[in-house]
DNA sequence: ATAAACATTCAGAAAGTTTTGAAAATTCAG
DNA sequence: CTGAATTTTCAAAACTTTCTGAATGTTTAT
């Protein structure tokens, strides 16, 4: 297979798969891009090379950085922005944990502690039923929140020789 | 705080939640409706509580027994089916793992090795770069799948007793 | 100061997804 | 069988998300 079939194939499909994550398309396909190029962009090249409109870039490439995943790079001598994508993977999935567990499961935790603590008698079980509920998926949220603090403030190494020795 | 209300808002948060995973709302409403409710409901049941029309209450539900989160439940005496959810988190949490190693990490697992095997001189850098990212990412994705495997088939004191020791 | 280059915004259009509800199919008791 | 109860299907409608591109804002070179 030629390079240039290639990545079309892989911006495609990694556009694809992202949506089931619930990233858009487009933001999806403009990591891809960037992952797989050695050099940064600038915000024509990725509109050239997608085929996407002007603020269709822009937006899609801010959101990125917001994310933490792509970074503005200035090149020397030219006046135009230009980007570039994290490609150590190990360490995008790291950011994209931490910036779940921000946007996402710290909210959850939080609403499922006010919950917790619902009034009526507990005999009934209807209220147990909802308690016991909560109270379980608040434990697993808890837990699976510090493996993630751990993790995140892990660096590769130890993850690879600590961890990942558990899973042959 | 009242059970209903608290209820209500379990539901409708876990619905909102939900959507951030690629989840349609209306589907994880009524797990949630089927996780806090001690007995099993009917068609019915879901279609009342939430406000939902038939076609969408029946959709759902089969989608949700597709996942193997949602099983259909025999009353006795009775002629309609009724719904009960797996109410256990940590059974939930293994059998989403499962299903999505199935439908997404395993095709992308395949997808990448095809494109492993690009031709072209690997001293150009846009074709190394090419590889080492899909490489760096098969390799990645094919730890997490052995991480899923055992997780997966090992029981529920495994996980809490050996693996969460790590994260104190 | 001016204008060219570039970045950002945003209202409306397009595309995609979810929901409805009525019709069709199925099941089961009598 | 028959027909009432129940489940399933599906086309159209409602809703949501994403994208476009022209207008506006900002920066920089001269």
């Amino acid at each position: 297979m030629k390079l240039a079939d290639a990545k079309q194939q892989f911006i495609s499909s990694w556009g694809v798969f992202a949506t089931q994550w619930g990233i858009n398309r487009t933001m999806a396909q403009i990591h891809a891009l960037l992952m797989v190029s050695p050099d940064p962009l600038s915000q024509d090249d990725v509109m050239a090379e997608l085929n996407i409109s002007r603020g269709n870039a822009n937006m899609n490439i801010r959101e990125l950085i917001d994310w933490g995943l792509v970074e503005r790079v200035l090149v020397p001598g030219e006046r135009r922005e230009y980007f570039t994508a994290e490609k150590d993977i190990y360490k995008v999935a790291m950011q994209v944990a931490k910036e779940r567990k921000k946007r996402e499961l710290d909210p959850m935790l939080k609403l499922l502690s006010q919950l917790e603590d619902v009034e009526g008698d507990k005999k009934d079980k209807h209220v147990k039923q909802f308690i016991d509920t909560i109270t379980g998926i608040r434990r697993f949220g808890t837990q699976a929140e510090k493996m993630l603090d751990v993790m995140i403030k892990a660096d590769e190494n130890w993850f690879t020789s600590n961890l990942l020795k558990l899973f042959r």
